[in-house]
DNA sequence: TTGTATGCGTTATCAT
DNA sequence: ATGATAACGCATACAA
């Protein structure tokens, strides 16, 4: 596989400033609640009624009067001030371990979506991977009165999320769970997937597996996957002979990644060998170790690999996949803190969602031959 | 290109509750200023004054007091009350056309980066894609009293941005900017990088071009992307002979995309006919359009694609790119909101930061032989 | 049914 | 240098 490295930089960076100032300017303050009572001649606690107990306790002739001035002014309430008033914010936090991970994203969008339906707004904090900062998190976003939390995170620091609900903030965690939190939690059947990731690779006539994870440390998902498939592995050690082994891949240790694939076709022997990515970062560690190693997915090794991604149909042969329902999880676990928010208190749950396995190229040993290239 | 589309489902969604409860419980209420006050035996009022005036107007016994107190209650000021009373809430909206485009959280994250380094923290508004809801954002975001916006958004809707600066917030537009709307505005040299990619393409001998964007409708980024290709054709029609053309590829209609390649071929003759994608969506789809086709990138359609992903690298003989400085962007946009933050007020700027051509296999006539397949 | 008055947690103005 | 007090915008207990 062709690489150049080659690159060029173009252009300047030119600062071309208009000539129009543009200074904050003449700024109408927003109307307040006591505008809308002075307009409508009436007082202040007759419109804040209105507008929280519509119904309830109003004369017609007054509320349309309110209403009127409402619509005139085009008031709407301070959620400041009533988040002071009323101890909620109508804000919810979203602790994310790593902003650039596409599983992160993917979950984001779906609570987001699912929050602003139900008229909440997302309070962004981005861990950057550096689990320290987690309790920074939790601390900032509490100040600013979240009324709730949706941590995805490393979960090393138990505290943390602790602290948030022992300021009676509801949580929900994602993903990742957190040593001795008993917290609603929704994410991937891990070990449902990790077993139909590898018989698959098995079904397809792959017999000595590796199962590539980033460092598994206490991170909850990586903890689970590694388990089922070692436990796969003890379970299916009987007709078709597969064995198997761990390898924790690190960002800054490609030598160690190439190693392993070695030694991997090496135990292989005639065997063909299979690999079982853990996450989309690592699959993609791997398609750079196949590159370096002039490797073809399929035919000499399997994958398959965690994350449908967009580009997972066009990378090699098309890599099989095990497609998260990541829309899902975000949307599910926003509902269940919305529940919450609701005044439910049902007992913690845990939500699996079941996984996709999408198959592609990757996981085929027999390649078709290449397109002709012609029309 | 094999494509098997085989799924599978597994397993059930399984609810698994635990058995402890953990309704929101005995909350201790976080300690107001008047419990430091109380602490420390002082007044409010100087207690306000340790907090804000530290230096000034402070006798040290007093104030070493007021230290204590504050460490001992681990007393953190409320940010809801503090902007209710000043009107300033360190808080920054961001609204974004679409987190699921890889260049939104590209940015956001450089964004969400230099915010939280000067203590502000992001709301974040997704409008996915529905240009409508770019008012509901705003005014959503503005009644929570954020300071700012970065917007990233299509910018159909004039009105909309128009309004945040109305209320005097500062605002910052990022990759595309709004109609008659004078604010700071931070992209990519879209002119310079159309170039750079365009002749590119012409230096590796490619002679028929295709410029294909999404619909371009008014949005600047694609106006100015498209325009400068063809500003580009006209430039440099002396002396290699190079003709193009434009597509518009909307996601619905992958046909007319695959007849759009057709058309280019036959266009180009003998000559070589090169493809400029003008975002990452854009050269997702030209790749899933090629695998369609069975033609191979370089050899028999060169590409340029704006936009370097994580996966360019790998997919075919690897993806000519030109890289937009996300991160960059990103900060340089919340630089600029939070300079004026500080009550700075220059005259509304615009940065264009340049970009990098990374060049693979992509824009290579002469692919060199595929590896041999044994380590 | 409506109005008055109080407080949410701060900061700022005025005294002292 | 410090303390009482009002006000930010709103919701509610209480009075009418």
């Amino acid at each position: 596989m062709l690489k150049l490295v080659s690159r060029r930089v173009h252009g300047a960076c030119l600062a071309m400033p208009t000539s129009a100032l543009l200074t904050a300017t003449a700024t109408a303050p927003r109307p307040t609640i006591a505008d809308v009572a002075r307009a409508a001649g009436v007082s202040k606690a007759t419109v804040s009624r209105f507008l929280n107990h519509r119904d309830k306790l109003l004369s017609p002739d007054i509320a349309s009067r309110v209403e009127v001035a409402v619509a005139a002014l085009s008031y709407v309430p301070s959620p400041m001030a009533q988040a002071l008033k009323r101890g909620r914010s109508r804000l919810i936090g979203l602790v994310v371990a790593d902003v650039t991970n596409p599983f992160s994203v993917a979950v984001l969008r779906g609570a987001e979506k699912a929050c602003q339906e139900a008229g909440y707004l997302l309070m962004l904090y981005n861990l950057g991977n550096n689990g320290a900062r987690e309790r920074e998190a939790i601390e900032a976003l509490t100040s600013y009165q979240v009324d709730g939390f949706i941590l995805n995170t490393l979960g090393r620091d138990a505290g943390a999320a602790a602290a948030a609900a022992r300021h009676g903030k509801p949580v929900v965690l994602v993903d990742r769970r957190h040593q001795g939190m008993q917290a609603d939690f929704v994410s991937l059947d891990n070990a449902g997937s990790v077993r139909l990731a590898a018989s698959h690779l098995v079904e397809r006539g792959y017999r000595e597996l590796l199962f590539v994870s980033e460092p598994v440390r206490d991170v909850s998902s990586r903890v689970e996957r590694e388990a089922a498939f070692h436990a796969f592995l003890l379970e299916s050690s009987s007709s078709p002979a597969v064995t198997g082994a761990t390898f924790e891949s690190s960002a800054d240790d490609a030598d160690g990644l190439d190693q392993a694939l070695r030694a991997l076709r090496q135990r292989a022997g005639q065997r063909l060998p299979g690999i079982v990515a853990s996450n989309a970062v690592v699959t993609l560690r791997v398609v750079a170790a196949m590159a370096r190693l002039g490797w073809r997915f399929g035919e000499q090794v399997g994958l398959v690999g965690f994350d449908e991604t967009e580009w997972s149909p066009y990378v090699g042969p098309g890599l099989t996949t095990i497609a998260q329902p990541t829309d899902d999880i975000g949307r599910t676990a926003a509902d269940c803190l919305l529940e919450r928010l609701r005044g439910l208190a049902p007992p913690a749950r845990q939500i699996l969602l079941p996984s996709q396995l999408i198959v592609r190229g990757s996981s085929s040993p027999h390649q078709p031959d290449p397109p002709s290239g012609q029309a």
